[in-house]
DNA sequence: CTGTTAGCGCGTTCAT
DNA sequence: ATGAACGCGCTAACAG
């Protein structure tokens, strides 16, 4: 294996100078380091981390922790392109990806106290938007950075990543309404109260009054009073919905009662492939990969020069397809 | 910090003999093991992992693989209960879970690359049944343990955890022609044919055989096929396909065409919250947690003790529900 | 600007 | 059975 000594030794030089060299240290002449590093590079030297990590006292680490179980959404794709967006960025700065999954909350809150005691790592990413959260508790109290995916309820200056759901409630209403031309449209959300639904169904409200229609809305959870509330609304004519599977089931129970077809459908965070539903379904996109990559800057923009301003949050754009 | 030499203090011995002491080193006294052992649980001593990794050479760390976004089977959500099941067994044996994911294959193997050259990674975990794969070829090539989810086509050496797909396939069908009593079902896989695909296929197969009815399949890909091929074949009253996004998709074009409705169908490996459609869904568990767990147990097979024969395969049963 | 030296925390010789 | 000393690869403090 090659080390920094073996690239000192043929460059002539003292281990000090080649470790300056590699890392940009200035105190040491351009010429030097410009012949250090090419050498480097042509001999195919690659620092080794654990080593660098133990000088250091903090690894080149980052900490993508999962919800439990329970607590998480049938939205699988979606952490799939968050990661591949966290992992991009990550490489691009010498850092690794290790995650922390488990079952159950203590499990999961061991997993994150030994990467930090042990595993020495101080960044941490959140793939979910707490309320009050024994991990995010842990990571204040040890002044560890961390940032979350959705807007954290529990403390207002904890960092996080979100789409701007009233926006894209707004704009996926307004779709539905004129685009689509939908003169009765119901808002479809679970029963779970999530943030991102309230967001969105504000912004459904606000279009609904604006085009002067009775705004509607439908938690979503036991199926009788679904079908109750369909009885009752027999004038519905489009969907939207907060995700796919919430549009897909009510759907399904409006068929079941009315037979109504190629129902003009608006959803958010495409996860079903095209073609399972012969309703006309739309989804607006929220580029989960753009997600995971803003995660990063965010969670590096300590590291940024002073003068960019360090903002607390990044919004992601939409896409309605 | 609380490293090994205020343990060694605190006990009144060397930093050697804490050290032997810690890692259950034979050539210590039973009586100072155990002593030295409640005394560092006590302080709530936890060696650095970075220290333990440069002495040791290499890192308690698994790479685990995901296939860049064209090689995704559909079976998506699936790769977050693995993951689960997965670093509940890794945890266990103290070892953290890093991840290797990105959207070209180049970046994914300068991703492994580093891996294993900086961040000295020895085991792997590959998330997908290679053909001919380059990084399970370089991980072969530097010797490094590896095994992967589903059967390799590349060498009959490779270790891998799979489920019994034909026996699967066998149960499913058996369930679909005896249990639900279809007379006539169709077999709906992909385009790709994917050996798992296949595998199922031959269980039906065969089980059709058994019952004395036609096999039947259809490989959903173009639409239009789909339907002539649902024209060609009226008689169809029954379902198995090889995920739910087939089974689904291929319902629906069914229904389109005859308006048949709450049709008998049994798939693979549940990716569908219930009530997302009116189909008579059955679903193959095959317990993706329980791979995961499987996947770790083969990774260090070779520190069982030899005694007992290291399988190159781990089959995880499945059960229909 | 560069070289020498001393650690980071831990395992492991080599003595005793 | 235990302790002293060295080294893993690298960075940083201290000289010059």
């Amino acid at each position: 294996m090659l080390t920094i000594r073996d690239i000192a030794a043929k460059a002539g030089v003292s281990v000090s100078t080649a470790s300056r060299a590699l890392n940009n240290n200035p105190r040491i002449s351009v010429a030097t380091r410009k012949r250090i590093q090419a050498l480097a590079a042509a001999e195919g030297y690659r620092p080794n981390y654990n080593a660098k990590n133990l000088t250091a006292g903090e690894a080149n680490t980052v900490g993508v922790v999962f919800p439990t179980a329970d607590h998480t959404f049938p939205e699988n794709p979606f952490y799939i392109d968050l990661l591949r967006g966290i992992n991009t960025e990550l490489m691009e700065r010498q850092y690794v990806l290790s995650v922390a999954i488990s079952k159950t909350q203590d499990e999961l809150l061991a997993n994150v106290k030994s990467m930090v005691t042990q595993g020495k790592i101080k960044r941490f990413i959140l793939l979910y938007a707490h309320r009050t959260d024994p991990i995010a508790n842990f990571l204040r109290q040890n002044k560890l950075r961390f940032v979350t995916i959705g807007q954290p309820v529990d403390d207002p200056t904890d960092l996080f990543v979100d789409n701007d759901n009233l926006k894209a409630g707004i704009g996926g209403a307004s779709y539905l309404l004129d685009q689509l031309a939908v003169t009765h449209p119901v808002f479809v959300e679970s029963t779970h109260d999530w943030a991102y639904e309230q967001q969105r169904r504000e912004g459904y409200e606000r279009m609904a009054a604006q085009f002067n229609v009775e705004p509607l809305t439908c938690k979503l959870g036991d199926l009788e009073q679904a079908r109750a509330f369909i009885t009752r609304h027999p004038e519905i004519n489009g969907i939207m919905a907060t995700d796919d599977f919430n549009a897909i089931e009510f759907y399904r129970l409006i068929r079941e009662s009315s037979g109504a077809n190629h129902f003009p459908i608006v959803s958010f965070n495409r996860s079903l492939p095209v073609g399972l539903t012969d309703a006309n379904l739309h989804s607006v996109d929220l580029y989960p990969e753009k997600m995971g990559a803003a995660t990063v800057t965010l969670l590096f923009s300590d590291r940024q020069p002073l003068e960019s301003a360090t903002p607390r949050q990044i919004t992601i754009p939409y896409e309605i397809k």
